[in-house]
DNA sequence: CATGAATGAGTCTTCATTCAT
DNA sequence: AATGAATGAAGACTCATTCAT
């Protein structure tokens, strides 16, 4: 219950609204799963009346659809600062900021991990979902893949295949998420990040070091 | 398959009704999502009547239980059928058997991985499914750090940990199916193999070669 | 209130249920006005569920313009008999049966005509209403000119024109109807009935006396 | 229109308001009818926020009555001129004038003409709708009876009744715009009103002569 | 056992009305 | 006087569950 001391009848900017609802939404849907949501649980998280959902997002499905492309796009964007920055030394830097950006608490918070996986469940049945979840990943799989293959050839590698280890960070990645979101005890969060730090050591050895541990605080 | 003597031609009509049920089940969540599914849908693509659903299953609730138990015994029992079989003549072998099995036809079946997924993303909020899901999960990484380890301790390897190793066989498995079950143009099932297979090749060098190029037929 | 007795649990004919939905509705809209008609409110007039407008019509929009078509097809029904039957003796005959048909009880029933305007009050909005009002129309009012063209022509009136005489009549009885159903003191049956009676004797005084005053009992 | 003096640079912008508010509201029920209009389509109809219906009128149910009563109040205006009116020389021609009014673009136009059939069609179920609808034509009714009565005196007609002609000439023109208004094909207006000349030229064959075709520029 | 018409609680959605600005 | 964001009651529609047949 978020109620901020507001009167509750002022108004808002719209997107500050929209935004309060959102916040609201992705914190039913860890709560209450996506076949429990419903627009009384949302408005009243977010202390607000039943109607304002449909007023700010014409109907729930608009509003469940803008709240993934949140999710996804919060990602993306933090994900593509790494991959464009230029503050990096050196390509093993750049990687192993990937690899903690993966891992960092906002990225691997409980409930927007939820939501993440929630869509991704319904995703084989909803093109909707489903593209708003692929669009943005076949672009950073590229980058990564272009990543990658630069850290190759700086070791001189060339047995090994880029797009190949870049497919199977992505997907180790989701599914370390997956399981240490489902069952933290079977799978630690650091033990999580030790597993993928693990696969990126074996694959760039000059780069990536294994000693480090894993991320303080988790 | 056990024949329960000659009574069965009573007694199976029962057990016959429950395992339609579920095959539509399996259907209809691949088609609607756990979300979109309902009993009108599921009977119907049963070809059955409303009622029957709650005849044999009390409830909806109970209905998506045991269809899920369904889908993970099946892939409990084909997963401990290689890890306990006496056939393999080496270590080598039951990891291999272990990677093709994880990307055989009967496993990677789009509906029932689509039913997979579906119940996973909803686990973080529905107890009952994370207790489903994770039981025999845990039994499974056990047995497959046994299995890892015994291959380590083959090939004399004691820095790596087998405990990782097999997290992260087993993450990495989910992600791909994950991803490729999503959208298949970006990860093929093809690659997605090649994938799992290189993890493997990496950690158990002496054990799989990397030279196989995938799964005939798929 | 309907309730008649029955336990109501008791499944019913599809025909029957429907024919009581549309009962109700008409009683309703009579009641309430097409604004203000609700499901509830039929469903209760019906003695019947709220669910059960939607499993028998699937949308109020439905069971609406099946009760317009309902009251439509019935008056076009009574009309038509008249006109095609082979048992009147004379022209005159067939003209007064047709004007009696149209001021006979079951026609000016007050529920029916109250709908009948309130769809024709929203046709104008209304392309489907319009349609379902419509197209009855244009058929009977070929007939009707015919049949006043016979009358004519058996008075060798060559003056006078049929169809506008038909169209005169059809838009006198439904103003008639109108005012009289709007407010019966201004506008009393038995005078409605000889309004349309003497533009009729005015019309083919030949075949129609005047004298008759009206019908019995109204 | 009576100019209340200096002061109506203050005064008059709030009937400003009701008047742009009225117009909206009857271009909205003709657009919608009257079960689809809503207080967002009149404002944004007429151009202004969404709070000011209910700012000027109390209620929606209050705009609809004063935008019947506009209507009503606007005809009730141009009949009572003409049947009060010292300029007419004859009877005949008061008559004619009454006729060419009924069917004058004025009173015909389709949005004014849709709201009035709206009203009617609700006002079975409406008292409020009824009264305002039947007030003025009570008065209407005796004074065009009083006006047929002159001519049947005129004319030396004792036989004919005089109310029994001007309740059906009412009667005949509302049945004809309203067949016109939601049909134009089938009774195009030219017609129309050749059907209602008719009807008053065989009742009052000395005043009023057939053969004018009908209103130019129809 | 099986059926499917009927039920009614639960949800989404609309919209007249309010009120802080 | 005017605005339009916010409210919340009311209504259409869905669907798991029941039960007479």
């Amino acid at each position: 219950m978020t109620r901020t001391g507001n009167k509750s009848r002022r108004a808002l900017p719209k997107e500050v609204r929209k935004e309060q609802l959102i916040q609201a939404t992705i914190k039913c849907i860890a709560k209450h799963g996506l076949s429990g949501i419903t627009l009384a649980l949302v408005t009243r998280e977010a202390g607000l009346s039943m109607g304002i959902a449909n007023l700010h997002f014409d109907s729930k499905e608009k509003l469940l659809l803008e709240t993934l492309q949140h999710v996804t796009a919060e990602y993306a964007a933090g994900q593509a600062a790494i991959l464009e920055s230029e503050d990096f030394s050196s390509t093993g830097a750049r990687i192993t900021a990937l690899l903690d950006f993966d891992f960092s608490p906002p990225v691997i918070e409980k409930n927007k991990l939820a939501v993440w996986f929630a869509f991704l469940g319904e995703a084989k049945s909803r093109p909707t979902y489903q593209r708003a979840c692929s669009r943005q990943d076949s672009m950073a799989q590229m980058r990564i893949t272009e990543l990658f293959q630069l850290a190759l050839d700086e070791a001189g590698d060339t047995a090994a295949d880029a797009a190949l280890l870049a497919a199977g960070y992505i997907s180790l990645v989701d599914g370390l998420w997956l399981n240490a979101l489902v069952d933290p005890r079977r799978l630690p969060w650091k033990k999580a990040y030790r597993v993928a730090r693990h696969y990126l050591a074996s694959a760039f050895a000059q780069h990536i070091a294994l000693d480090k541990r894993g991320l303080d605080g988790m």
